[in-house]
Order: structure tokens, then C-alpha cells, then sequence
DNA sequence: TGTACATCAGTGAACGCGCGTTCACTGATGTAC
DNA sequence: TGTACATCAGTGAACGCGCGTTCACTGATGTAC
């Protein structure tokens, strides 16, 4: 078994992760249509046929990206949460994981939720559920706590969507109205604040 | 003057329009990746030449095409929120507009928002901006109303999340466990009634 | 420990493709007189 | 109303490009004995 790359060779070592990581990097660097499979190979030092070793095609490789991404992005959600905090706070710090995720890589983040593969890749749906489920929980254990005065799943439809909304205007740069700046926890904040309120009066209810 | 496509002339008659008709439709059929200035061209029935008399390059005819997209989705939220109905029922009906607008042009929606051009085109940034303003009007009308227990600024950054959000996360097709369907309204319904009376118990703050 | 051999991950050359864009051109249109 | 002419919106051919993908191949790796 070999981790390192093999000098005095041409094995590569681990292409299938330098490929990945490579991906990712041009992904950020260079949006959607600046990723090929020809410059992937020619970055890494590799024949343009060598990818085709470890993926069957540049949708294939797109796809194990994107579910690498949801994987992250539910482990940056679920790492932030922490055990000892009452639900609110968990809400709160899974949010600010999904911002901070959605800052630090938005492209990744946009091809994750903006591109469907040709062809069904059913680890791919299942990381995105799983991503949301961790944001799920949180909400969950909200009710347990008697927090909610709503079911979890409907105070998760608009918790999902605004903070999803909100990752998208901040990447996309359109905050500049509003007077949160482009700092994932102050967006996060606001929205946290609102959003658990209410934003209209008690009294007209 | 003519308006009408000339017969026994290689003239199209309005050819700029109908570029920008072809691209719709050709984006809402094969995604970002198959709409080519050529492919166009073959639809129309002309050279591969002739759209650069009407858009410098493919850019300009995709900046064109997304500002397009923003007046539109800004009519249709202006047109939906009437006049004489109270400042929630704008908000709910501007939101409607969104979400129907998001879920019949599910591609050209993800232009306008994930798309941005090589140059500035500041057309396209003022359209996007105006979009927003017809959003942030009925948050202002609520404001006036006392409707608000917050700034209008404050509420409108969550409502339009919650909103923006949701649009993607219905043409995602992610909605599949919140128990509202793929209906705009019902949709909407959902995020406006969590959205107003805010999620978390009124004892707990 | 040494050797024979199957497997594996690369090579390198080639394929066909569709694309964006340019350019000298020409026929149609609209205008000035 | 008729004519000369400038402008405009097309043509058609060509350019170079980078891409995805295939394939027969070969050198390196790891394993069975």
C-alpha cells in the first residue's frame, strides 16, 4: 500500500483525490465552465486519458464533488451544533455553519444545489438529505424543549429556506442594502432574531 | 419601419428579439451548458454571423437576458400586490410573484441570480436591485401601517431569504419532506404564516 | 527471500465536435433632394 | 413621385481552440507460491 506519490514513476499516487481537490480548486478559481477534465490532468502532470481511470466521465466526477460537498457542509453544521446547548443555540450554530460553508466556497455551493447529473447518482441525493437533516435535528430539538409553536417540520421549511436564501444573496452579493455586511454571523444573527420573533407585531395576530 | 418578419428577403425583421425569445427558451430546455450563440443562430434560420450585429458576444446576449429576467420577475411581483389591500397581503402577494415566477422559469431564475458577467453591465445590477425594491415596498407599507415590530430593512432581509431560499429550494426539487408540495401558494402560504408570527413560543422571549 | 504473473494506473496519439468570433462581402432598406 | 446614395443587417467561409472521450499500449505494483 502506497499514500505518497511514488517518485522515479508515473503512478500518481492518489489521483482520484488530487482530482477532487483539483476540481475544487479550478471550480472556485475559475466558476462552472472553467472546469475541464483536460486541465484537470494537465494541473496534476497526467495524460488526458488518466482521469478516466478513476472516473467514468466529467459528470461523474461532478457529482462525487458535489456529494463531497454536502458531506462538509453537513459536518460543518453538525460540528458547530455541540451537545450541551439548548436547541435555539443549535438552530443558531448550524445556521452560521451553512453561511460560513456557503462563504468559504460558493461555487461549490452553487453546483451543489443548481446542478443535476444526467443521470441519477443516489449517494448524491442522499448527502444532500442528510445535510438537511442535520439542520433538522436542531429543529428538533427545539419541540422536545417545547421551544416551538409549530411543528418542527413547518418552522423547518421557512428555517431551511431563509438561511438557504440567505447564503445565495450573500454569495451572489446583494446584501449591500441591507446593513448586515457580507459576515456570515451577523447575517445569520439578524435573520436568527426575526426569525424566531416573528417579524409582525403580536398585537395583530 | 417594419415589425413583421419581410418575405423574400434575408432581412429577419427583428432579429434581437428573437434571439432573446430563442435563448429562453433554449436555457429552459437544456440548461445553461446548451444555449450557444451558434445553436441559435440554426434555430432562427441564420448565419452564425449575424447576432453580433445585435450583441457584442455571448456575454452581452446573457446580461441581456437576465436583466429581461428581473423586469419580468419585478412586474409580476408589482402587478400581483394591488393597491388597496393591507401591507401583509402585499408582502404575501409579492411573494407569490416570486415564487411563481422562480418556478416557471426555473433556469433563467438560477441566471439571474448565479450568473455574473465578465464586464459590469449596470443595467443588469439595477434591474436586480429594482426586483428587490418592489419586495422591500410592501415591507415599507407594513412599516407605515405599524404592522412591523421591527425595520422594515430588518424584516425585508429575512423575508426575502425566506423567499429567495424557498424559490431555490422548490426548483431544486428539495421539498420533498416538508409536507407542501410544488405549489408556489401553498409554499408561500406556509413560509408567510411562520414567517409573521415568527417561529419560537412567545413565553420563551 | 525470490520469482512469475495478473492487475492496475498510467501513456500518447488520435477522433470528431461544436463553439465563439472575425471579415470582406452584398443585397435590402430608408432617406435626402 | 423618382432617383442616388448611405446605412444597415444579413451572408458564407474561415480561423483556431479546447473539449470529452477512446484505445492499444506499457511500465509499475502487489501477490501467490
Amino acid at each position: 500500500m502506497q499514500t505518497l506519490k511514488a517518485k522515479n514513476s508515473y503512478h500518481h499516487g492518489d489521483l482520484h483525490e488530487a482530482l477532487l481537490e483539483a476540481a475544487e480548486k479550478q471550480l472556485e478559481e475559475e466558476g462552472p465552465a472553467g472546469l475541464s477534465l483536460r486541465k484537470l490532468g494537465r494541473v496534476l502532470g497526467v495524460t488526458p486519458g488518466a482521469p478516466y481511470r478513476h472516473f467514468e466521465d466529467k459528470d461523474a466526477l461532478l457529482a462525487a464533488l458535489a456529494t463531497l460537498g454536502f458531506r462538509r457542509l453537513r459536518a460543518t453544521m453538525v460540528d458547530g451544533q455541540g451537545q450541551r446547548v439548548d436547541g435555539e443555540e443549535r438552530c443558531r450554530r448550524a445556521g452560521i455553519g451553512y453561511l460560513t460553508f456557503a462563504s468559504k466556497h460558493p461555487e461549490l455551493f452553487r453546483l451543489m444545489f443548481g446542478w443535476n447529473p444526467a443521470r441519477e447518482v443516489p449517494e448524491l441525493r442522499e448527502a444532500g438529505d442528510a445535510a438537511f437533516e442535520a439542520f433538522a435535528e436542531s429543529l428538533r430539538a427545539c419541540e422536545e424543549q417545547g421551544l416551538l409553536q409549530q411543528s418542527a417540520l413547518s418552522a423547518g421549511l421557512l428555517a431551511w429556506s431563509a438561511v438557504h436564501g440567505a447564503a445565495f444573496l450573500m454569495i451572489d452579493d446583494r446584501l449591500g442594502g441591507c446593513d448586515v455586511g457580507k459576515d456570515p454571523e451577523a447575517v445569520l444573527n439578524s435573520i436568527h432574531q426575526s426569525l424566531w420573533a416573528g417579524i409582525g407585531k403580536p398585537s395583530a395576530h
